[in-house]
DNA sequence: TATCGCCAGATTGTTAACAATTCTATTGAA
DNA sequence: TTCAATAGAATTGTTAACAATCTGGCGATA
């Protein structure tokens, strides 16, 4: 698997109408096009990706295993929308796996996977120059660098739980989710420390630095939050002045 | 808005078909009704079950979602069958699951449930007593140890991990995945530990207790192992020589 | 004898129609 | 004006038939 961009799956060519009806669908959530919250109804869907309501429901209900879509029974479904609280809850999962997967990377990572994260850390290194501006870029390549990780813990459980199900939902919520969030130098440095222990095969380390690294995404998170509460507040108050 | 009865929610009796289909299988996989590996073929299940391919197809995909089902387009699908590797890999999710989990349940248990876990390891003692013969509720008693912690934790993300993903699969291969196995005082030991690490909301020491409660059943699996390894040889050279 | 191709049966993928439930807008009464 | 009841529309749940694909056995050929 040698893919520039971890998060780009290759396509088998064998594919099934509900498999691309599941990709469509989820490549529409992840990038916005159907918002959280947003109902889906599945006749229009169906109309929309050019096929039946059977392989959309099929895509439907394997969305719903990755948590990207919520169902009712007989009220139908909608693009999951997590609250400030399931956002925290997920950084502790992320915090957990992301913790032991690190530990394992550094474990049985190739040195060439060693070298090309090493590379992905110089690159975001120049990213960072050119400031601003790239932030949608710059959160993506923040994601890449964990999906790295993932990959080279050489455990498919813990890869598919990471990749498959929680980077998913954090891309869906990257405004708020990116560890560099109002801190890149920092986080970058972090990261680089972390690939410091995976060099040094010290797995214990790597899984203490990683861990360290989620839980100060997550405290700075737990800020803007604090922030976009205050921020509401204000808006409220200026609606009420009107 | 409707009658106000209607805003009660009524769970169990409100199920759609494929639900109750959904429930069905995952039981019967759980159960050893359905082997491990075992094919699945749709119309054989759903005369099985009273239905049609539809929900029976629906109620898949959620098994699929729940990694208790595999399936490979056009040809079907199976059981899951974990090799051995893939069940060390399921150790070290736990591990990480279960340790962040049973940190957050220290923080967060109610002082009730956690006089229920110590009367729930009350029992566990005497049920040790009258030792082997009850075995399988013995593996069923200790999950439910886990599963207790799982609820206490007050993470939902984490919660439906572990009871709705994770456990069920521990359950399909119980007979290997006993953290009790070969050593039900030793395992009941370590339980009461982490009791006392959770009733002195003491979650740091929590997390580590379990997590070597956990690297403590592996080790042991691993033994097992190399057992059954050398008992499949052995086995293999008799039919050799038959 | 081994291998390849082909055919029949079975199984999965897909579609469209039907049934049951929920949502919405209108009406009528307090 | 507000609220509740209701009828119709829209949506989801379910079924059965049709299409595409796979499986396994048979015979032809080298």
């Amino acid at each position: 698997m040698g893919a520039t961009l971890a998060s780009i799956p290759i396509p088998s060519t064998v594919q099934t109408l509900a498999d691309q009806v599941f990709e469509a669908l989820q490549s529409a959530i992840i990038t916005g096009d159907l918002k959280p919250g947003e109902k889906l109804r599945e006749p229009e869907l169906a109309r929309r990706f050019g096929t039946s309501r059977g392989p959309l429901r099929d895509a439907l209900r394997r969305l719903e295993g990755r948590h990207l879509v919520t169902n009712t029974p007989n009220t139908g479904a909608r693009v999951v929308s997590l609250s400030h609280g399931q956002l925290l809850d997920l950084y502790h999962v992320r915090e957990a796996l992301e913790g032991m997967t690190c530990r394992l990377a550094a474990e049985h990572m190739t040195d060439s996977e060693v070298d090309e994260l090493a590379s992905l850390l110089d690159r975001h290194e120049s990213e960072i120059q050119r400031k601003e501006g790239a932030e949608y870029f710059q959160q993506e390549g923040d994601l890449d660098f964990h999906f790295r990780i993932a990959n080279g813990c050489k455990n498919d459980l813990l890869r598919s739980a990471l990749c498959e199900d929680h980077y998913q939902l954090m891309r869906l919520y990257r405004y708020k989710f990116s560890s560099r969030l109002g801190r890149p130098r920092r986080a970058l440095e972090e990261h680089r420390m972390i690939l410091g222990a995976i060099r040094d095969r010290d797995g214990e380390l790597a899984e203490l630095l990683m861990r360290r690294h989620i839980r100060n995404a997550r405290k700075m998170f737990e800020k803007n939050l604090e922030g976009d509460l205050a921020k509401q507040d204000a808006t409220k108050q200026d609606s009420v002045n009107k």
